[in-house]
DNA sequence: AAAATTTATTATGCACGCATAATAAATTGA
DNA sequence: TCAATTTATTATGCGTGCATAATAAATTTT
C-alpha cells in the first residue's frame, strides 16, 4: 500500500466506501447520494435547499438533479420559499422519513466500525492529513509556480 | 473538520483532488482518468489490458469505455493479443506519449507537495487508516451482524 | 473430444458530480 | 428609481465508475 500514490489511496478508499454505501442503499431501493441528502434535510421543518450544498460539500447545481429525482420518487416535496421568490424549501414525505432512518443506520454503523478499529490519535491524524490536502488544493499552491510541461 | 463523519472527509477530499486533476488535465485537452490510464500503460511495449484494472484499482468493464475513448482521440491503439484470442494489447501513440508526460508531471507534483507538507509518520498513519477502512469493507464486517432497520 | 466453466472484452444503463448556460428573483449602486 | 450585479435554481452535457448482460475465446472437467 505504501508504494501507492496518495491520490491512488484516496481514490480507491473512497470508491470502496461509495460502493459499500450503494450496495447497502440498494437493499431499501435507495442510493448513497439520496441517503446523504435525506440525512441533510431536517425531518421536522422546511429545509432551504441553499443549506444543503455547503452541508454536503457539493455544488448546488449537483444537488438540483438529485432533488428532482428524489421528488419524483416521492421522498421529498419542493415548495416555494415564501421569504425568497427564488428559493425552495424541502420537506420530507413520510416515505422519505422512513428511508432516512435506514440511511442513518448505515452511516452510523460504518462510522462506529471505523472508530472501534482505529485508535483515536490515528483517526485525528487522518483528519489532519485530509485537511492539509484540502488546504494545499484550495490555496492553489501545487501547480502555480510555472507549469512544467517536460516530456518523460 | 473533526465533527464531520469519516465518509464525509474521504468523499470531499477525494472530490477536491479529482477536481484539481481534471482542471489540470483540461489545460492539455485531457481528463483525470485518461491521465491515470496513460500512466499505467508501458510506453515501450504492448500492455495487456488485463493488467490495467488491477493496477488502477478499477473494474475491467470500467476501463473498456475509457480505452475506447482514448483510442478515438488517438492516444492509444488496441491490437489483438497474439497469445490470447480474447485479449487486447494497448500501445501508446506518439500523441499518447506526449500527453502521458504532462499527466506524469501533474501526478508527481501533487504527490511531492503532499509529502513536503505532511510529516512522514503522519502520512504513514494516513495510509494505515485507509488500509483499515478497506479491510473492514472487504471483509464485510460492518453490516453483517443482522441488519438493523430501526427508524429514527 | 465434447461439454461445462472461466476469462477477456464490449455494450448499455444508471448513479454521481462538475461545468456551463439560461432564467428569474433579490440586492446593490448610480 | 432604474440599471447592474449577485444569488437561487434548473437544464444539459460530459466524465468517471459500477452492474448487468452478451459474446467469444480459453481452460477445465468428464
Amino acid at each position: 500500500m505504501k508504494d501507492k500514490t496518495i491520490d491512488y489511496v484516496l481514490r480507491t478508499t473512497w470508491l470502496a466506501v461509495q460502493k459499500m454505501y450503494n450496495e447497502e442503499a440498494s437493499k431499501f431501493e435507495s442510493t448513497m447520494a439520496t441517503g446523504f441528502t435525506l440525512l441533510s434535510i431536517d425531518p421536522e421543518e422546511g429545509t432551504p435547499s441553499t443549506s444543503l450544498g455547503p452541508k454536503m460539500g457539493m455544488e448546488a447545481t449537483s444537488l438540483s438533479r438529485i432533488l428532482k429525482t428524489m421528488e419524483t420518487r416521492g421522498l421529498i416535496e419542493r415548495k416555494p420559499n415564501p421569504e425568497d421568490g427564488r428559493g425552495v424549501l424541502i420537506y420530507l414525505t413520510d416515505f422519505g422519513k422512513e428511508k432516512r432512518g435506514y440511511s442513518r443506520d448505515r452511516v452510523l454503523k460504518f462510522n462506529e466500525a471505523i472508530r472501534k478499529n482505529v485508535p483515536i490519535d490515528k483517526l485525528i491524524t487522518f483528519y489532519e492529513v485530509a485537511d492539509t490536502i484540502n488546504d494545499l488544493i484550495s490555496n492553489k499552491k501545487i501547480y502555480t509556480n510555472e507549469v512544467n510541461n517536460t516530456k518523460y
